[in-house]
Parts: structure tokens; C-alpha cells; sequence
RNA sequence: GGCCCGUUCGUCUAGGGGUUAGGACAUCUCCCUUUCACGGAGGAAACACGAGUUCGAUUCUCGUACGGGCUACCA
């Protein structure tokens, strides 16, 4: 959810300004690699509606746009910084490097690689140039980092957050090429972006701490005037507790974190999606929009179309965002309202054939029948597959009756009341509801009955259910016959 | 711990030196409905705290508290 935030409000950005979306793989971390992963994201993006304008599975002029791909490019441009002193190789071991944070947090301090600690470590700083070339020729592990200068204040204005400073001392010396010859993000988003002519990025607040190192690296390959204009996102929380919100809320409290089910390939762990859930891509869409932007009216319902006109970085939140599950029901609920009919019905008919297998020329599968079954449904459900559960009765006959509903109302006594209504729906000419509604309070009159005592009872007889659609309309839909049918076949049962 | 970011009803948020602090979700009451919903009306519900600036601070500044993020050869 929240990575599909970041790309939605990207998206609006470059729609709004006229710009391109651009989707690239930063997949430099090759333990990380997760097979299908890619091909969830670009399924994803397609079924939010997020078009990619520019990148993976759609190509573009900056091709390739996976960062394995393009692994050379990084390289020169991390020895040139080492040529202009701005970085340097380190030698350091992971084990030796895991030393000094142990020896560090003793001391209750945090060990940084970086302007106070360089000088005694293992690098190309405190070792001669001879020492390092032999170093370097003898093919032993090193990494090449940033040499971040010590006491400097570095300054940039993010679009959400306006100025932000941090102290130099305090940023480390990042990794920017790893041993086995990729580049951290640190160093490829930097290549990239500026290679891809990038404009703006943005991401997540998490990256906000390692932005001083970004506009250092941006500032020291002397495209300081081609750097893209940072947003920091607010994070989504948990809906309840502590922290940003993960996988595990999910399965916790029973709502989907991921846009499509995900299945992971090494636990075979399968997550739930939104979308297999039954929630309509606009609702989705709407209610991750509305998590931290607001459009500064009190519109709440936005098409993509809309969200475009309408998104400004102006009106993002600063603060993260509890999400709240309950309220991405209602945005579906209000998208289930403006479905229309003729599309629910067609999707309804299929539903339907699927469940109670009807044969294809059954009448409950003619178009009119459909539609006014989402007509009475709609109102009364938040999920279009509700129309199932729910609706049942409109396509097969009842097996059982609503026990607490006979216990209260059912009486031999009134045995010749139905009898006699019956025979009066018979007799109409036109069964619609006005006229089987008519009828119905006619006859109770005449059994000297008021309507109240035997309307459930009716409802019950007809749909096997205390609740349901309107009782009228359902049953002129479901027709004479069927009706009588079902009448005597519940009045039969109660004898 | 250190650094950074943040803080308006339970939740998402509007607002911004002088407002009855607005809307939405959820919740409660009533109406509609002889079912359940939808819909309508109404209620309860918030400016974290302390200083300072000011005639006046929810709004500006500082501090505190609290929350979040980062602190990897992960992104």
C-alpha cells in the first residue's frame, strides 16, 4: 500500500505537470532478488490505473531501466569522485566493522563510518598509495564510500517539508560501490536520475536522514543544478499501536496490505490483495489518495482523472497516516453506488451460473431479471460479490425458514389467511409489486389481520430469510408462480 | 542513545493570530421503512503541555512530552 502510495502520487505529480512516470528496478541488492516480484509491481500499476509512460515492460529512450542492467555505468562515476577526493576505497572487513559497533555500543555510543572515525579505519585515507594500489591489484574486497566533510550545514528544500538542514558530522560515509561491484542506492538512484533526466523524486520519509549524502554525491559530480527536487512522503502507520505499517498488520487484523494477492516464493506465504478481496481499483485508488492529501475541498470521491486535475504537493500532510481499514470499505461502498447496473448485472449473471449452476436459458439469467436484482440489492451491500450471499433467494427457491422469525409469527390459525391470499395473487392480472402489495393488505384486512402480523412471515415463506431486499418488488420479480409455488411448499412445511 | 521529521475529534483531515474550530469514517439518537440496508436530521467528540511574542494565540518562536523514521556492503 504504501509503496503503491508513493507511485500514485508520483503519477499525479508528472499527469498534473505534464511529465512522464517512469518505472525502474532498483535491484542492486542481488540477495533481495524475489522472482515475480517485478511482475507483480507492473500488474499492480496496470490494475490501479497507473500507466507507465516510461521503463521496465514498456521501454523508453533511458533503456535498460533495471539497475542490474546497467551495472557499468555506475562504477566511473564512483572513481571519479575518488579522483576529485570526494570518496575513497575502504577495505574494512564486515567482521571488523561489526567489531567496532560491538566495542562502540560497550561504550553506549553508535559506531558511524564516517569524518571522525575514517582516519582509523581501513581505507585509502590511512593507507599509502602504494599499500593501496597492492590492495587494489591483489583483488582484495572493498567498497568505495563517500567522504563526507566534517561540520558543513547542508540545506535543501523539499517539497513537503520546506527547508530541512542537517550537520555534515553527522551523516556517514555511505557505501557507494559494494564489493561485488553493484552500487547502493545511494550512488545508482543519483546515475539514474540524472541519466533519466528526472525531475522530481519522490519517496518515502524514511529516506529523509540520507538525503544530506544524496545532494553531497549530486553536488560532487557537479550536477547540483540537474538534481531532482525532493518530496518526502509521510509514512503509513498501523491502524492500531505503533509504526509504519507492515505485511504482519494484515493478517493481524484481516485486512489486505498488498494492491493483488502476493504469494511469496520461498514460504509459499500467500497475501491477501485488495483486489481479489473485491474492491474496485477506484475505491482503492481514492481512499490511498485521501491517506495524507487532501484536495482542500471537501470533494472525497475523485476518479484518477479527478485526483490529476486536482493533486498538488501544496496539500500533502506532513504528519504520517494511520490507515483505517474500516474506511476503505466505505470508499468501495460509495464506488459500488456509481457502478452501473448493466455492468453489475452482467458480472452478476456470471456469478450466478457459476454458484447455483442454471441452465443458460434459466429465466433468472435474462438481463432484465439481473438487472433488477442489482437494482434492489445495490443499496444494501459494500462488496459486488455480496450479491451472492445476499441475494440468494432471487435465484433459488429456499430450503430452510428463519426459525426465530416461525417461532414468534407461524400459527395453524392463520393457515386459512394464506390460503385465501394465494388465491387472490392468483387472480391479478399484472403481478407487479403495486398490485401484489395492493392484494396483500386487502386480503389481511379481511382475515382481520393487521399487515404486520403476517408480512415477515410472508418474507420468510418467499426468501427462507428474516432480511432482505424490499418484499414487494422481490416478489413481482420472482413471479407469480414461483411465488405461489414457494408459498405452499413453507405452508406444507409448517403443518 | 544520537540525528531528522512530526503533533487539530477514536481515525483521515480543513483551517490558520480574533472562527459557535468545518467535513468525512466510526459511534449514539431520531425520522423514513411493518425486515435489513440506503437516505435524511441531530448528538457526543479535537487544537499535547509550558513559556515567550502579541491587545489577542489552536495558528508565530523556543522548550518539554509524546509519536514516527533513520542509525547495513537493504532499499
Amino acid at each position: 500500500m504504501g509503496g503503491v502510495r508513493t507511485a500514485l502520487y508520483a503519477y499525479l505529480f508528472a499527469k498534473k505537470n505534464g511529465g512522464d512516470f517512469l518505472l525502474r528496478i532498483e535491484d542492486t541488492d542481488q540477495n533481495r532478488f524475489v522472482p515475480g516480484a517485478e511482475d507483480y509491481i507492473i500488474e499492480a500499476l496496470r490494475w490501479c490505473g497507473i500507466h507507465i509512460d516510461e521503463g521496465v515492460s514498456v521501454g523508453g529512450p533511458h533503456a535498460p531501466y533495471r539497475q542490474s542492467e546497467r551495472k557499468e555505468k555506475y562504477r566511473q562515476y564512483a572513481l571519479q569522485l575518488i579522483e576529485s577526493g570526494h570518496a575513497y576505497y575502504a577495505f574494512d572487513t564486515a567482521e571488523e566493522l561489526e567489531q567496532q559497533r560491538k566495542s562502540a555500543e560497550e561504550k553506549k555510543q553508535t559506531f558511524a563510518y564516517g569524518s571522525a572515525t575514517r582516519m582509523n579505519l581501513k581505507n585509502s585515507l590511512t593507507l599509502s598509495a602504494d599499500e593501496t594500489q597492492k590492495l587494489l591489484d591483489d583483488d582484495v574486497p572493498h567498497v568505495i564510500r563517500l567522504k563526507v566533510p566534517a561540520d558543513e550545514t547542508i540545506v535543501f528544500t523539499d517539497l513537503i517539508r520546506g527547508e530541512v538542514q542537517f550537520n555534515s558530522s553527522l551523516v556517514d560515509d555511505k557505501v557507494l560501490l559494494k564489493s561485488d561491484g553493484m552500487p547502493t542506492y545511494h550512488l545508482a538512484h543519483i546515475v539514474d536520475d540524472y541519466q533519466m533526466e528526472i525531475t522530481h523524486a519522490i519517496r518515502g520519509e524514511e529516506w529523509l536522514p540520507s538525503a544530506p549524502a544524496h545532494i553531497l554525491t549530486y553536488q560532487y559530480l557537479n550536477w547540483k543544478d540537474k538534481m531532482p527536487q525532493y518530496a518526502h512522503l509521510p509514512l503509513l502507520l498501523k491502524p492500531d499501536g505503533k509504526g509504519k505499517l507492515s505485511k504482519r498488520d494484515g493478517d493481524r487484523l484481516g485486512f489486505p496490505v498488498f494492491p493483488l494477492e502476493w504469494k511469496d516464493p520461498f514460504s509459499g506465504e500467500i497475501s491477501s490483495g485488495y483486489r481479489e478481496k473485491g474492491y474496485y481499483h477506484e475505491a482503492f485508488i481514492n481512499m490511498l489518495a485521501m491517506l495524507g492529501w487532501n484536495p482542500g475541498t471537501e470533494q472525497e470521491l475523485f476518479t484518477m482523472d479527478e485526483l490529476v486535475q486536482a493533486f498538488s504537493f501544496d496539500h500533502v500532510h506532513k504528519a504520517g497516516a494511520r490507515f483505517d481499514p474500516e474506511k476503505a470499505v466505505w470508499y468501495n461502498a460509495q464506488w459500488l453506488q456509481r457502478q452501473s447496473d448493466d455492468d453489475m448485472a452482467e458480472r452478476l449473471s456470471k456469478s450466478v451460473q457459476q454458484q447455483f449452476k442454471l441452465a443458460d436459458s434459466h429465466r433468472c439469467l435474462q438481463k432484465s431479471y439481473l438487472k433488477e436484482c442489482v437494482r434492489l440489492l445495490k443499496p444494501r451491500i459494500q462488496f459486488e460479490q455480496e450479491m451472492i450471499a445476499k441475494g440468494e433467494y432471487l435465484f433459488v427457491a429456499p430450503t430452510e425458514y428463519d426459525s426465530a422469525v416461525v417461532s414468534k409469527r407461524w400459527k395453524p390459525t392463520l393457515q386459512p389467511f394464506f390460503s385465501s391470499l394465494l388465491s387472490a395473487w392468483e387472480e391479478v392480472k399484472t403481478f407487479d409489486a403495486a398490485e401484489a402489495e395492493q392484494t396483500f393488505k386487502h386480503t389481511s384486512e379481511k382475515n382481520n389481520l393487521k399487515p404486520g402480523e403476517v408480512l415477515q412471515l410472508t418474507r420468510v415463506f418467499v426468501s427462507g430469510q428474516a432480511q432482505g431486499v424490499d418484499l414487494f418488488p422481490m416478489i413481482a420479480l420472482l413471479g407469480k408462480a414461483e411465488v405461489i409455488q414457494r408459498m405452499n411448499t413453507a405452508l406444507s412445511r409448517m403443518s
